[in-house]
DNA sequence: ATCTGCCCGATTTTT
DNA sequence: TCGGGCAGAT
């Protein structure tokens, strides 16, 4: 069972045996035995440290471990602070060792933190829980383990997305399918979703494996494993699904798990994937009892080996399987397979799920929110637990949020309160800017602002739709002075010197790995070109061989001329000598050699371009970070699925990130730039998503909401370049749906982009509290005021020109119009009423000469402002 | 092999 | 509009 790659013996992994509770024939519920008398006993009297500061519904969600728990944790609600008490709870009470609990996050960050914070809790015995990490992260270590059940060697290489588009574009083009019109990126997607569906090709819908290369979509699908197999690969998603048909087609290896997870912990339940819930529900069921329906204590079971999983478990092995099984099991709820009708008290069941409906924002990616929705059915008997004391945001902020995710329909319904109430909190601030360049402008001297009143600038973060929202922000920032970070940019992995250096890596540790191969093998040049390439990779498939091995066999032939032969025969001889090295050598001295040997560094040694030094610099970084590891091949395992580099923590630096990476995050102040309508919500959510893709978008407003702790600025500007051409916006109906006692609509001092709602604001989704009233507010009026007729005759519908749709492309069904509003579309067509030359007066950027005209853009040389380019109407002559 | 010009596309992102 | 990717030329 053991393969060399654990260090921890999977056998072993219990300790000395200790009476555990679970494994008493005792009664599950705290209230029967003696030791749990004893227990409630004590706890009433002397609750233990850690249970001490919960609130009530935290202290049930930790304190109830018999049994399924559903767990709806609002934003700021002490979600994670729960799932740490309970598993320090769980190993404090003596319910389970470390090893026996398996938790799963989504992210290698909340898993960090998980064990961070356990660590805090129960100290050292937090290194005891192997089976605390990401969906990922477990699913390799399960498939390390059991990897040739699946037909693969426990060294198995972890492809990335680029390695996968790679391959698969490989396959389209040695299938001779025109890889332009069918691009692999398109088909790896494809796939991508498909394994989230936990479908193999089998298992496809008729639908989609026709949609691709004119119905070959299976046949590469296929083709596409048979290639991962060959080269001992998997992909992200095989990282889940292996496991899945492992367990289904050995019952007895999934009962070993099943003996030995006492406790199953899920968090950010509703971001699961059809895929995901499937490997838990696998892991989660007992089917032991339906052989024996009687009331089985859940832990009694350790000697009824006979048990196996049901019938219906092996249906459809992901790969082999016909038949849409994940659809199938979807209809059966409640299962089968959690106890059905009529056969007793269903088997127990110690999951908890830990989630938020509200905050599901990965639909795109295969979340199925309809998990966490689903749950009371899945688990009949689940307690369902809701956290609604939010401990983060002030009332109005809250308020704000309550009010707008309560436009969705399909939640479970939870109202997030405080009673934290000061009358000095702001309330939601609403600007309206001209463009976004005046956004940028605005925002950095709010920013400036609150520099100056001593907060400190990593408490601040902008969040953005799109991350080309951010580039206006980067460029204020930078002319100002500001220190910014942007989260989630282009990662360190993703560099190209990077890949290059892992490739090599990976191959000294993998002989079998083509990809990585393929990479290097002309890198640095070694006139080693296409045709060599191509005739070792047909070679090596003729053979069934990886690459590798092709070119030792090839370089003994007089296949090939002298110059590549010799070259190739470098190749390999280094590789040889490197993999003699691997278990001799120190890990990160083996690395340089490599890097060294190769060529490699030489390579950008010799290359004067002025990326070269930091690259360089880039590859010493990479061989630093691999001193924390054991072995190369720990680190490689490392790298695969933790993919993140860290960011310079000690810098005081404005945050600038996307809603999505903002998730889970809080800061004192948050800025929501971009509430336009087509970008926010985004056009394509709406053209795609239909009404599930609109619920999903709020749900991203309500996350970037909720991430405010003090103070929460929402911007939304009038004009916007897209594509390169300006549009004119409409503000963002959510905007209508934010309830005017927790808002207002911001005066700023500067120029800003007045805005009549006109018919408009009245809001098409609200019934009650239409945010339109703020819009009678004195200081909305006193904004109005303000207002010049050069700008009412723009914003308002006056000159009537009219605008039919915004976002981007040819308008489709869905396309709003509104009649008679908002005016300034771009018209290219339509002479204009001015002339080159004129003098005229912007609101803004005061008096100026036209200096040029594009239909109605109009490029002005301002006296103060310098040159501009502006809309028509929004010009005066003087 | 390296450069140049053309064409396409353009949310969100983890593992 | 602008940048990345790719095909074709040098």
């Amino acid at each position: 069972m053991s393969n060399g790659f654990d260090d921890i013996p999977f056998f072993d992994e219990e300790p000395a045996p200790r009476p555990l509770r679970g494994r008493e024939p005792a009664p599950p519920a705290p209230s029967g035995g003696i030791a749990a008398r004893a227990m409630a006993a004590r706890d009433q009297h002397r609750a233990p440290d850690y249970l001490s500061g919960l609130n009530p519904e935290q202290r049930e969600a930790v304190e109830t471990l018999d049994g399924p728990v559903l767990v709806l944790a609002g934003a700021g609600t002490g979600k994670t602070r729960v799932l740490t008490t309970r598993i320090a709870h769980i190993l404090s009470t003596g319910r389970a060792y470390p090893s026996q609990i398996l938790a799963v996050t989504f992210t290698n960050k909340a898993a960090r933190e998980m064990k961070e914070r356990i660590g805090v809790l129960v100290g050292a015995a937090v290194e005891g829980m192997p089976w605390m990490g990401t969906f990922h992260s477990i699913g390799v270590k399960l498939l390390r383990r059991h990897a040739e059940l699946v037909g693969l060697k426990s060294s198995f290489t972890i492809l990335d997305t680029d390695d996968v588009v790679r391959l698969i574009k490989q396959i389209i083009q040695a299938e001779g399918i025109d890889d332009k019109r069918w691009p692999a990126k398109q088909f790896a997607q494809m796939i991508d979703g498909w394994k989230n569906k936990g479908f193999g090709p089998a298992d496809i819908p008729e639908g989609d494996a026709r949609s691709f290369a004119n119905g070959m979509g299976r046949e590469l699908y296929a083709a596409y494993q048979a290639r991962l197999m060959t080269l001992n690969a998997c992909d992200f998603g095989d990282l889940l699904l292996h496991p899945i048909r492992m367990f289904r087609a050995h019952p007895d290896v999934l009962k070993e798990y099943h003996d030995k997870f006492r406790y199953i912990l899920v968090d950010e339940y509703q971001d699961t994937n059809t895929a995901q819930y499937m490997w838990l529900r696998l892991l989660a069921q007992r089917p032991h009892s339906r052989k024996n329906p009687s009331p089985t204590p859940p832990h009694k079971g350790e000697g009824q080996t006979s048990s196996r999983a049901t019938a219906g478990d092996h249906r459809g092995s992901v790969n082999t399987g016909s038949g849409d099984f994940a659809q199938e099991e979807r209809q059966e709820s409640p299962s089968p397979l959690w106890g059905g009708v009529g056969e007793g008290k269903p088997p127990q069941i110690n999951i908890c799920c830990v989630g938020d409906d509200d905050q599901s924002i990965y639909g795109w990616r295969g979340a199925e929110v309809d998990n966490i929705l689903r749950f009371e059915k899945d688990f009949p008997g689940a307690k369902v637990i809701k956290l609604e004391r939010n401990y983060r945001s002030t009332e109005h902020i809250l308020g704000a949020a309550a009010h707008l995710i309560a436009h969705n329909e399909g939640r479970l319904g939870k109202t997030l309160f405080t009673d934290r109430t000061d009358p000095d909190d702001d309330k939601v601030q609403v600007h309206a800017a001209w463009d976004s360049e005046e956004e940028a402008r605005a925002v950095g001297e709010e920013i400036e602002q609150l520099q100056r009143q001593q907060h400190s600038l990593n408490d601040m973060a902008i969040l953005v739709r799109a991350s080309f929202q951010m580039r206006e922000f980067e460029d204020r920032f930078v002319t100002l002075g500001l220190n910014y970070r942007v989260i989630g940019g282009p990662r360190f992995y993703e560099r190209l010197e990077i890949r290059d250096a892992l490739a090599y890596f990976r191959l000294v540790c993998q002989p079998a790995d083509d990809l990585a191969f393929e990479r290097i093998v002309n890198t640095p040049k070694r006139g080693l070109g296409d045709t060599t390439v191509r005739s070792l990779h047909d070679y090596a498939r003729g053979r069934n061989i990886p690459m590798l091995a092709a070119a030792a066999d090839l370089i003994e032939t007089d296949e090939m001329k002298a110059k590549p032969r010799k070259s190739l025969f470098d190749v390999v001889t280094m590789f040889k000598r490197w993999q003699g090295l691997l278990e001799t050598t120190p890990h990160t001295e083996l690395a340089e050699t490599i890097l060294e040997e190769s060529g490699y560094t030489d390579m950008w040694k010799n290359d004067k371009s002025a990326e070269a030094p930091g690259r360089l610099e880039n590859l010493k970084e990479l061989i630093r970070s691999m001193e924390a590891f054991e072995s190369m091949r720990g680190f490689l395992e490392h790298i695969a699925l933790v993919m993140d580099a860290e960011q310079n923590e000690d810098l005081d630096a404005v945050s600038i990130m996307t809603l999505h990476s903002a998730k889970g995050l809080e800061f004192e102040t948050v800025f929501l730039p971009g509430w336009e309508e087509g970008l926010f919500p985004h056009q394509r959510a709406l053209d795609e998503g239909g009404r599930s893709g609109l619920e999903e978008e709020r749900r991203l407003a309500y996350v970037g909401l909720t991430r405010a702790k003090r103070r929460c600025h929402i911007w939304f500007v009038a004009n916007r370049r897209i594509h390169g051409l300006w549009q004119s916006t409409l503000p963002s109906r959510f905007l209508d749906e934010l309830p005017v006692t927790h808002v207002d609509v911001a005066e700023t001092d500067q120029s800003y982009g007045g805005y009549n709602r006109g018919g408009y604001g009245q809001s098409r989704f609200d019934k009650q509290e239409p945010f339109a009233n703020a819009y009678s507010t004195p200081g909305w009026k006193r904004a109005q005021a303000h207002k010049t007729d050069a700008t009412r005759d723009n914003w308002g519908s006056r000159s009537g020109v009219g605008i039919e749709r915004i976002g981007y492309g040819e308008s489709g069904p869905r396309a709003r119009t509104i009649d008679g509003e908002l005016v300034a579309k771009s018209k290219i067509d339509e002479p204009s009423k001015f002339n080159v030359g004129d003098r005229v007066f912007h609101i803004k950027f005061g008096n100026g000469n036209i200096a040029s005209i594009e239909g109605n853009k109009l490029t002005i040389d301002f006296d103060r402002a310098g040159q501009k380019r502006v809309l028509d109407g929004f010009v005066d002559r003087v």
